[in-house]
DNA sequence: ATTTCTATTGAATGACCATTCAATATTATA
DNA sequence: TATAATATTGAATGGTCATTCAATAGAAAT
């Protein structure tokens, strides 16, 4: 069983480790970097994360448990809201709200190692089957949509949000920025229309 | 002016970084590994790359190289066909050759280098621009479409194929890989057709 | 043939890296 | 209180890193 001490222990060193690799990027951040960071010696990390790989695994671990916490609040409001509709959702998946919690960084960064190692692929996927099982569920409420492959539907609504994250995601123009927004939110309604 | 060696060489030791790279990621490719690699001493590659950054900075530019020229011959290939429609292209962009010319690894590891350096977001920025009116100049040959915005629909057709590309990626099962790239196919089909 | 420029070599640099280890402090358990 | 388990420290390790430099070799220009 893992102490209090221990547990906290460790969420503060990949928190340090999430903060660093968002100002330097993964790669350029070390143990002893973290520990410095947080004021704590090398060998105390390591006690806690035996290998880097390890602290790697747990800090993507970390990242897509917040990802996964942007939308289980939605679900949460939409089922007290009894489901009203899903602009709701699309709204928010497209909102600010998200970049503040995830840095598009360290996620994309993560994400490329996927293709060198299977388990963080299967984390990878195992979320964003999750992320589609949840808008699946919110839009089986809509009675409008009871005759609609729901389940096809999630999938091609996220295709969009996911492409359009990555493509916004350089482009620096505010306008810009917000005329991009609007094209994709359009494109996932007439998805939600059709 | 260049050298004829001198650019083979930087070739060479381009290559040889990519090909390291593919294997074994970005961050697991040092200087002297690319050296013994290519029976060279690391302080050749430094003559012809003066630092790590320049030499990362010259990996992106070949890699956006090579992600234009898969585009580039179907552009061609359609132009000689009289641009008879834009399926072509669609399918195109499914195919498998893609993956062929550019592995995806090397590919987001060096994008979410975009997140904390300007001059990679505007390389990469730069080139889905370019894609981006590639197809345009396509659709606009079609007569079907003389009436639609076509730069709205090869933005709205992109992010579809991106995003689709950065959810495949997750999937390693054959035939479930097939299904979805059909259910991405068709969303870009319907695109066209509305 | 001499000079100038480029290409290539190999050794050396200090910085930083992940990891190890033995010693000490603290906390929990008996 | 004694013992066992966990937490923390700090110093040390060997390896690798990007980068520098001076020396040599070769090619091009004069």
């Amino acid at each position: 069983m893992a102490t209090k001490v221990s547990v906290d222990r460790k969420r503060e060193i990949i928190e340090g480790f999430y903060q660093l690799s968002k100002e330097n990027g993964i790669e350029n951040t070390s143990i002893a970097k973290i520990g410095k960071h947080l004021g704590m010696p090398p060998s105390l990390i390591m006690h806690y994360f035996p290998t880097r790989d390890i602290l790697i695994s747990n800090l993507i671990s970390f990242i897509l448990k917040r990802l996964l916490q942007i939308y289980t609040p939605i679900i949460k409001e939409l089922r007290v809201q009894n489901y009203t509709d899903p602009h709701t959702f699309v709204e928010r998946m497209f909102s600010r709200d998200w970049n503040l919690l995830i840095d598009d960084g360290v996620f994309y960064s993560c994400f490329s190692l996927i293709f060198r190692n299977d388990t963080i692929k299967w984390e990878y996927r195992n979320l964003h089957l999750k992320l589609r099982e949840n808008l699946k569920e919110i839009l089986d409420q809509d009675e409008k949509l009871n005759k609609k492959d729901t389940a096809l539907l999630s999938e091609q609504i996220f295709v969009v949000v996911e492409g359009a994250y990555y493509y916004l995601s350089m482009i620096d123009d505010q306008e810009l920025y917000e005329q991009k927004v609007e094209i994709f939110k359009n494109q996932v309604y007439d998805l939600l229309r059709v």
